[in-house]
DNA sequence: ACTGGCTCCTGAGGGC
DNA sequence: TGCCCTCAGGAGCCAG
């Protein structure tokens, strides 16, 4: 993607997680996307006025297609490119969105309240013990809140918490800076090995290229409910803790 | 200031 | 075989 010119925007349902702009396309056609960035699960398109923003919710996905191809159901928005290949945006459910950001003046609503990134140095434990001080949310809500650290969905959340050992309904201000720190450690290694093994896969999910992620195969409490621990043997309990899916050890986590 | 619940949507999977 | 119901989830928003 990177210096390639936007030469036409087509987007053929404009109703997803938010509604798309009206005049992305007058906006986006003839420019170039100088490079490609990220921050949190929004992906940049960045060209010299301002930036494509995409977001792929939980079913989304992004492919480059060269003509001719049949459009499938669900391909929502097609960026046609100079270079002939087409960017398709497909997303059964929609919860994904598409964005145009300005480089001026001031942050994207949706990107000024978002924490710190969980690869960088400045999401660490002592942050995660400041950020939890005198909080009673449950710890697993509190580090999937985007406003905290961004990036640890479910499955990552639900996983860090059993590397660490902390029990997902602990009141987040009643963690000592310890566990915070051996936390921010299960965060980082977590996501490192899902990265590296090309994601997690639970149903449709595809890479650009077509290919499913293989981190599920990794997975150790998440979708484990009933199975045994796999550090102590003792059965995984599966809870809804704020609207979502969540296991967990009774015995090693607490 | 916090917290918990609701919401959007489609497809998979289970029960009958 | 096929239908119908329930559940799954990212994350912003809102009521209490």
């Amino acid at each position: 993607m990177e210096g390639q010119h936007i030469t036409g925007v087509q987007v053929f349902e404009p109703r997803l997680r938010w509604p798309v702009d009206p005049g992305l396309a007058q906006t986006l056609t003839g420019l170039t996307v100088a490079r490609l960035s990220r921050r949190a699960k929004y992906l940049l398109f960045e060209t010299g006025s301002g930036a494509l923003m995409v977001h792929l919710g939980m079913s989304g996905s992004l492919q480059l297609k060269t003509p001719p191809f049949e459009r499938r159901r669900h391909d929502h928005v097609l960026w046609t490119l100079a270079s002939g290949a087409v960017l398709v945006f497909h997303d059964p459910r929609r919860f994904g969105s598409v964005h145009w950001l300005p480089s001026a003046p001031g942050v994207h609503p949706l990107l000024v309240k978002l924490g710190p990134e969980p690869l960088s140095s400045a999401f660490d434990g002592a942050y995660l013990a400041a950020q939890a001080r005198g909080r009673k949310v449950p710890v697993k809500a509190f580090l999937m809140d985007g406003a905290v650290v961004v990036g640890v969905g479910n499955i990552y959340a639900t996983e860090a918490l059993f590397l660490a050992g902390i029990h997902p309904r602990r009141p987040a201000g009643r963690i000592s800076v310890a566990r915070y720190e051996r936390l921010a450690e299960a965060v980082k290694g977590v996501l490192a090995q899902a990265i590296e093994a090309g994601g997690t896969t639970l149903r449709d999910f595809v890479d650009g290229t077509g290919q499913p992620g293989y981190f599920q195969q990794t997975l150790r409490a998440y979708g484990r409910a009933d199975q045994p621990c796999l550090t102590c043997g003792s059965a995984l309990k599966g809870i809804r803790l704020a609207q979502r899916a969540t296991v967990f050890c009774p015995r090693c986590q607490r």
